[in-house]
DNA sequence: GTCTATACTACGATAGAC
DNA sequence: GTCTATCGTAGTATAGAC
């Protein structure tokens, strides 16, 4: 079982990464035990020996697929969180102005369609996690989580510790709700699918609260 | 393939429940692909076939798993709507306290370790909805929702239709985030599993957020 | 109604050709 | 590196005893 060097120019082997595709896709539509390497394969034109070749097995593709995620995100989401957090820093922007552009980049990212591809892979983790979402968390989420709650501790220097902590979550949990309570959320607004005016008005929603909570004893 | 009549009565027969309480931590554990009626037999120590019999088979299983949920949280939650109804509609309680009181009733359920049976279910659901989604939806979901719009109107008359709506989706998905989000909550609060202190600083901090929100131009 | 036994299919892993 | 072929296991459904 010879493992090929891990690969860390931007083009990735075309199969590794077919195959990681389609198991994303698998994976979130399925979860671990319903996903089969058989239709994995499949839908990356491949044989399914490829996946012990490429990956050693199942649970190996599992967890380069949640890399392969966390890479998507990454991707997205740090250069807002190195724009924000620079822009700060020189006093270019107020913090609460970061925290509403970070908040705003997240909302986006779920809002898209393509963000249902990975969701029902993160769901599942957030139920049981694993060591995939350890990747996840640590390539994602935590960088994101730290810098939000370091913004918020400015915007709110009456919060500290713990307390400060739980309203970062609060503030990200409205976030996640837009993916992680997607059916009810479209039935809740009445709509079959997210439209423009849609995801402007979830937008808006989310900068009134922020700013309502951030902003109170101003 | 003869179905028993449906039973009203508020003893279930012991097999079938033994069943649908195995068959609910199964499908939320493993999703529906990757639970086996096997092993829900074996939890409910019971042959494979009375799944047949008594259910139809698989899929008919998972049906009758989602409205055993919704019974269950029907039950909890059921109760609080109506307390809150009629407390605002004699006059009794401001708008604005019977939205925190089932903002608080939610919360309470969230984050109670005993919704962790049912939550891989529901957000599973919500991925990829079918018939199981409806009846939850239809059961819990949506008389909690079409509560909670009226009571926000009343609240802040400044807001109606879909912007109202995306408003409550906002306040209702920061509470659902303490559930379809747990993993990532734990590790941003820094805390391997809930306590009763940060159980009441969670619910401190939703109640400090909504009071923010719909106080906003009190 | 609930059981045992079994038919049939699909799974993951792996060996070996090329 | 990628393929085909095959092994052993586990899945759902169903027939039939009791």
């Amino acid at each position: 079982m010879k493992k090929p060097e891990p690969n860390f120019t931007a083009e990735i082997d075309p199969v590794r990464k077919r195959i990681l595709d389609a198991a994303v896709v698998q994976f979130s539509d399925r979860g671990y035990e319903g996903a089969s390497t058989r239709a994995i394969a499949r839908d990356a034109g491949t044989a399914m020996s490829s996946i012990t070749y490429q990956f050693g097995g199942k649970h190996g593709l599992y967890l380069a697929a949640a890399d392969h995620i966390g890479g998507q995100i990454a991707g997205f989401i740090h250069p807002r969180l190195n724009a924000a957090r620079s822009a700060v820093e020189s006093g270019a922007l107020p913090p609460i102005e970061a925290v509403l552009m970070i908040l705003g980049g997240m909302a986006e990212m779920m809002l898209d369609d393509r963000s249902q591809k990975w969701a029902g892979f993160i769901v599942r983790e957030q139920q049981e996690p694993g060591e995939a979402f350890d990747r996840l968390y640590g390539q994602v989420m935590e960088p994101m989580a730290e810098l939000m709650i370091e913004l918020i501790g400015r915007v709110r220097p009456d919060l500290s510790g713990k307390r400060l902590r739980a309203i970062a979550m609060s503030l990200v949990g409205q976030v996640i709700s837009l993916r992680a309570a997607r059916a009810a959320m479209l039935r809740i607004l009445d709509i079959k699918k997210l439209g423009a005016a849609e995801r402007e008005l979830l937008h808006e929603a989310l900068q009134a609260n922020v700013r309502a909570i951030l902003e109170v004893k101003g």
